[in-house]
DNA sequence: CTAATATGCAACTCGGAGGTTGCGTAAAAT
DNA sequence: ATTTTACGCAACCTCCGAGTTGCATATTAG
């Protein structure tokens, strides 16, 4: 049982994994940025003011799609991208976790140290 | 000051990157799984189990110390480890923001839909 | 003192990430 | 109908990240 648990959790790291890569990294931070206010961009306005090629952003989005942080619409002749929340939301519950883990070692060390 | 707001948004954003590309790694992923526990291990203790060199795993232990993720204290002939949760605790407040930015989204659009 | 342990440093390989350019195509504008 | 706009695809380049190996050094054990 223990054993299962830990590999469950392990499993779940995995699963973080792509969503920490794809947040590391400046260019693609700036589009989840712009993409998280709600509204729906297309590949043309997310190039403008950026000093990249649209082509570069395009790959960035597909590495954002990849992880499940941003899907794709097409309509017409442009392809608008939009925000999904629930891979943060996946990396914040395991950053808590991480933090309950911490937290959880201080107090067992500050009670070892009181008694 | 509007202006001065957003380039310190932008300013955070970029000092969250290395974090989040530390954390983009499987390996270093489940380094801070073990060292969140609030034991410090030496590099040769983090290497066993790992089907990795020692070499790899100090540079991923480099990686994350870069990161401000963690701290190396040598003693006598061995380096130990140890947890730093600040790191984490920077990208948390980030990830809230985003949540925060795409939850407004939410809330306007809905009051625009119900009047 | 000698052997074993724990680490650091440097060189090297290899694959993939980030980026560009060129070209082809569908859709919208004029 | 023609031009412009917005893309997708593919080839190519460059550089860095991940990993290994070999060797040197300091510390601890016997």
């Amino acid at each position: 049982m223990s054993h299962k648990r830990r590999s469950s959790i392990a499993a779940k790291r995995q699963a973080r994994v792509p969503v920490f890569a794809a947040l590391g990294d400046e260019t693609r931070l700036s589009l989840v940025a712009k993409l998280c206010g709600g509204q729906a961009h297309s590949i043309s306005q997310l190039t403008e003011g950026s000093n990249l090629t649209r082509q570069a952003i395009t790959k960035h989005l597909r590495v954002l799609e990849s992880a499940g942080m941003v899907r794709c619409v097409r309509t017409g002749r442009e392809s608008r991208f939009q925000f999904d929340p629930e891979p943060i939301e996946g990396i914040k519950e395991y950053l808590d976790f991480v933090s309950e883990q911490w937290d959880q070692a201080l107090s067992r060390l500050k009670s070892f140290v009181e008694n």
